[in-house]
DNA sequence: AATGAATGAGTCTTCATTCAT
DNA sequence: TATGAATGAAGACTCATTCAT
């Protein structure tokens, strides 16, 4: 068989179990399953993916390709566009990633969790995963995909779209972080038993403009005197 | 057997399904093995607790309760602190909870989970969960901590120590996600291959300064003319 | 505490179990529910019946009971029946008590599969049920309410209302296999896929027929010639 | 592996359950059981057959198989058969039937009671059960076994070796009742403490001679004048 | 008499993974 | 390469029964 039928394969597998988990979740997503939906036998699945955790870590991989690739649209021809409209776009489509291909999204933050692990202390992480091949490559992945976000966030410090006391890897991570904790709870908030004067719209408004304030710095002027008293 | 010692031997399994699940995980802890660790019957574990799931919620509940009174703390003598310094403390104490209390954090974020699937479609929810006693209670816990949190913020917007734009409920809830995310990845960053110059202490200190910049406004002025184009 | 109230717990017990066995079967009722329906605790269950094998022989006596008073009242004053008038009576409310009190005939006819067993082997039938005071007991109120129907049989014979070749002992056991085996099928003939062309309507009546045939003789005169051959 | 190799394992299974069950009952067999029974794993089961019901169908379906083969053989060469014949033969196997293929007679009754509980509320049957692919074949093979019951006494009925006024489904479902009902019973009959005189073997004859003159017509004209009143 | 906490053996079922062909 | 039969180790949950109080 030609490498080319090869690539067909793992690609139907691959498409088979994003789908999949993407319905039922991974736990519920069984490697007969994918099997099936790619029609193709449970021993050929593992012909081309050592394991399960393999198959997800390719799956994680790809999450990576396709969030890289999307931090590249946001640069756009980056002669025509500052740093501040490249995190502004980043934003929106990170968000619209997150929702729309949530199996990427998970995988990647699944990863990143096992990273989280893995310096703790190299044991706890499956030896599986910690020496598959792909390993190597999603933590590689993981560094390229930051790499960008901070040179986005350096050229608008450059190109003053951005303000300039600004230390832009810690920014970065920080707008990872609003954006992975916006997922995560923007879909619990308000349920039936209200007081607390907010929707999902009104919040999202909301934290746009904060995100785009750490960038820009707020027009405020901050509380004159540093916070003078509490109550006069 | 009186009320007394019905509550400890509770008490026995939560502390045992608590040690367990922090140290392996949730899934990988089985009804077993915390009946082995509790030292009592497989059987016993499912008199106190309807499901595995029943009790998960109950270390949830104990998650919310352990969170709400973190924040209480926080607030400490309201009188004597301003609500930015409430917002500070909180923080700090958030962070340090997650770090600590892994557990409990992630029982917090996985009940969130949930209620963002029962918002989508009640169905999807397991209905040993949906219709738990638990349930009700965690919804309530939820509100009634997203509800101090706001509260702090209104508060320091009033004393003047939080810039008067912010809208309280958004900015909490965007705090909120900050720190959550901050704790999915802080762990992850700066892993061998270099290049990017960040370590999980700088970043530490840039995610409070931006944090606190929220609430306080930026010192410097903000990029002047609002963006008025790239560069020229 | 006297006599009487504990043949009054008894009783609600017994009662409890009877509800919960009709609606949803033995298998699927357990002690725990008998006791929570009785509102006592799940140990008096176990100090009024050794088991609940034991509890389940005590509803066996009472359909037993049930069933002898039934007879008896098809019986009447019976001087003023014939014998198949009060079979006829008889088959009548048979059939309305197996359909409405399905919990009793159920537990009537478990016994004489108990029966069954223990004339093949009497190792087989458990030990718990066979030493039982009521196994005893069981064989005696079949015994006797075969006796019943025997009887009526037999005066029918000789008031003349049934006719005078019949065994009495022979017929009675058989016409109740009819009904035994009419209640056991009554509820599953005629699915949707037609072709057969009968109803649970007609064949009630059909069955009543025969029923009633065996006991009068047919009106038609036996096939004449005993069988005069196939084809001429 | 071919599909015969494939068969053959399936029929290992089934022999196994068959057996088994035939030994303890239905209940009191465990899928571990079948499995060690037939060498093979659990799991192997469970590959072969989608539940313990499922398993229990394919013995069920395998019931009615026979069932229908002792049918076809019943009628041997038709031509040469009157429709009573046939019927007589029927009888006498059926009975032996469910005598010593007792799994398979309890099989066959066991999903007559589903069917009844399907007519009266399709949600009360298990959904795997009802949503087998067995399900229907059942319902089809239950039909077409009453089929060759109700042709063999229209036959009877058309060759005049059977009274001409029965109507041949309801007679059917009579007859088959009789014997459903005398085998349930035949068992228990007689035990130790007597007065009344029968034993198994008086009341088979006594069954069969009723059983006969259903269809035949008793020779004894019936009781003349229809039952006038009891004495005067 | 009465309670209900406690037991533990059991039951079905699932699934990642392997391997003979 | 490709198949799919086969394995076996789990794992969640149930329930009749007991027994200390």
């Amino acid at each position: 068989m030609g490498v080319y039928e090869r690539q067909q394969k793992e690609k139907k597998i691959l498409e088979a179990a994003i789908q999949l988990i993407g319905e039922k979740g991974l736990h519920a997503t069984t490697v007969d399953d994918v099997a099936k939906k790619a029609r193709i036998s449970k021993g050929l699945v593992y012909f081309y993916y050592k394991s399960k955790e393999d198959l997800y870590m390719a799956i994680t991989k790809k999450g990576f390709d396709e969030l890289k690739e999307l931090f590249h649209k946001a640069f756009g021809k980056s002669k025509e566009k500052t740093g501040l409209e490249v995190m502004t776009d980043l934003s929106e489509s990170y968000l619209a990633f997150a929702r729309e291909k949530k199996v990427f999204h998970d995988a990647v933050l699944h990863f990143l969790g096992l990273l989280d692990q893995y310096r703790v202390d190299k044991e706890m992480v499956n030896p599986l995963v910690r020496d598959s091949q792909f390993f190597s490559k999603l933590v590689q992945s993981h560094h390229d995909l930051a790499k960008l976000g901070i040179k986005a966030i350096s050229t608008g410090i450059k190109d003053g779209s951005i303000r300039p006391d600004l230390h832009a890897e810690s920014t970065f991570y920080t707008l990872w972080s609003m954006m992975i904790g916006y997922c995560r709870i923007s879909g619990s908030i308000s349920l039936e038993p209200g007081e607390i004067k907010i929707n999902t719209e009104s919040w999202k408004n909301g934290f746009k403009r904060l995100f785009f304030e750490i960038l820009k710095g707020s027009n405020t002027p901050s509380v004159s005197p540093p916070v003078q008293g509490k109550l006069f």
